[in-house]
DNA sequence: TGCCATTTTCATTTTTTTTTGAAAACTTTG
DNA sequence: CAAAGTTTTCAAAAAAAAATGAAAATGGCA
């Protein structure tokens, strides 16, 4: 009982806050095209100065523990949060990590290289077909295949450069 | 009637590097969150000899008049299509503008930076919850929202630039 | 100007994505 | 090792996004 006091948002101006903060992320996060929820939960996260645990998460959002859980399960894959230990409390409690840097370091390499990964294999078979067909204008669909290449390399260079660019 | 046949795929390696055309687009537009029949009819001029009027791409891709004028309607806004007047031929007709560096630039102008924008906004709206209030920790919160001012800043500078480091 | 071809709009339907909630699967500890 | 607490899974429901198709708007030209 003592505990959930300690972790609840008593005042006005603290209340606000989080509000804004899971309406901040929660754009973040569709930009990125990642689910509501996963946004609601980082931006509760963000502005909290204890860990918090799953269901004290889900009942502040009052989403359910389903969502919960996936979605926490989503930010732990991104390395967006991460457990940490409470005394005397047997569940789980969870910290965001706030290096944006790292974070988009992840989603890149989670969300982002392995598209360019298959895209690069469906380029190399439109290839096969243009040059298994004499008949074909080779000049023009080569020219624009070569513009592939370089996107999807282009691509896979500078993704991983940007985290790196980001001095947050 | 010549015309038409004129723009018909008529062999098999052109009609599976169309399909592939297709998919590649499909999946590219749907990382940038946009919806699959943009993707198809970006696919299918892309590897376009000749410019296509809408009820060509429409029947195409076996989707309706509505779906296609829709389509069009967001790749012209992302410049990454432009019409093409054709003798002879009442329709408007579409060519792919192939020059990725322009395209990214405009989706960031377009679909990234009112985002950042409307955050700002929300930021600072933030910081004043926090001041308003000196029970706070003024400390931790404003750590907090340093980054995420830091966050915006950097997204400004470097998605814009982005786009130019793409020497494609 | 009025007619016909073409394109756009938008209410409705379809499809896809996300959330829920209850059951199953773990985990801790008495 | 059993019982209670906690978390995950997943089928079904709800919500959101996209596509359809028919009506309205637009545009060109005789």
């Amino acid at each position: 009982m003592q505990i959930e006091n300690k972790v609840q948002k008593t005042n006005e101006e603290e209340v606000k806050l989080e509000v804004e903060s899971i309406d901040f992320f929660v754009r973040m996060m569709s930009i990125l095209g990642l689910p509501r929820s996963v946004g609601e939960i980082y931006g509760v996260l963000y502005f909290a100065e204890n860990p918090l645990s799953m269901d004290e998460i889900s009942s502040r959002l009052k989403i359910s523990m389903g969502s919960t859980s996936q979605g926490l399960k989503t930010l732990r894959s991104l390395k967006a949060i991460r457990t940490s230990y409470v005394q005397g409390d047997r569940k789980d409690h969870y910290i965001a990590e706030t290096e944006f840097r790292r974070l988009f370091s992840n989603f890149i390499k989670e969300d982002i290289l392995p598209h360019l990964d298959s895209a690069a294999d469906r380029i190399s078979s439109m290839e096969k077909h243009v040059l298994a067909n004499p008949d074909m204008n080779q000049e023009f669909y080569t020219t624009r295949i070569e513009k592939l290449k370089r996107l999807t390399k282009a691509g896979r260079k500078l993704l991983p450069a940007l985290a790196g660019l980001l001095k947050i």
